[in-house]
DNA sequence: AATCAGGTGGGAAGAAGTGGGAAATCTGTG
DNA sequence: CACAGATTTCCCACTTCTTCCCACCTGATT
């Protein structure tokens, strides 16, 4: 399982080092995509081919004739990447994503179950403090509602 | 499987090359039709080969009234070109479907799973742009029940 | 303090993408 | 039917980018 926390810099060739921890499980080439809240998420080939197989629902159908299909299909396909993890565990972020996720030199590496989540370091720990006073809010509310 | 987003010129000989991660997958030869959205769609032999079955099928999954099923397919099959793949990876685009797609001399070459697709840049822009509500949406979906 | 592991940086060889010229083919005309 | 001009096809060359490999740095460990 995938887990931690990691700030590593992204070099002047858009290559950012896996955690060295993430290496063995993360093989030998993963998929990069879009993912949620403008960070990317990082897949193993094998969880990608699972997590793609469960959205492009497989019905006989051509996957072309629907817009709302072609639309996913894009998204899901069409900005994803298949990218080697070099000899030393680096792996190169294609330009697109890199702008998409807002990535600049420092950029937080972090495991998430089966995926590896990648963001830029400055939204990583705003997020954090958001998710975390979301938490304070929500134990005060839980307390409120058990008094009296 | 076709994946990622490569930015390619189209030369003063309607020439474009094929992203090298493409040719394998590819062939000596390829389908280019006219593709839905504005964009043109680009098939393997072997893809079109079931693309075309599909369309013709009498029983197909189209729900087409006929009038429109003809005139779907003759704007499929009616425009399709098979074209060479050169001996350095470029295609050919002929004239008829670089004006119908707008392309001038920058295209967007997009890996869609079994297709590829190209667009004038400046549209595919936009496009993502117009999706980009709905991508996060998707998001959500891919994210599934592993989200933080 | 030395060693080791993880992370970062950079140079060089190779590959990919682009451009253009020469050969081959086609087209229209005398 | 031959020929000139135009177009297409094939091949080669240049340039830029990518990939591979090695070396260095830093911090932790023994």
């Amino acid at each position: 399982m995938l887990i931690g926390e990691y700030i590593h810099t992204i070099d002047t060739k858009n290559r950012i080092s896996l955690p060295a921890k993430f290496r063995k499980e993360m093989g030998k080439s993963v998929i990069i995509t879009p993912g949620l809240d403008k960070c990317l998420f990082v897949f193993t080939t094998k969880e990608w081919a699972k997590v793609s197989k469960r959205l492009s629902d497989s019905d006989s159908e051509l996957s072309f004739l629907k817009a709302d299909k072609r639309n996913f299909n894009r998204f899901m396909f069409g900005r994803a990447a298949e990218v080697d993890v070099d000899s030393i565990g680096r792996i190169l972020v294609p330009d697109f994503l890199k702008e998409r996720a807002g990535l600049s030199d420092k950029a937080a590496v972090i495991g998430v179950e089966d995926r590896v989540e990648i963001w830029n370091d400055k939204v990583w720990s705003q997020y954090k403090v958001r998710v975390e006073k979301e938490a304070d809010q929500l134990a005060e509310k839980l307390a409120g509602e058990t008094k009296i």
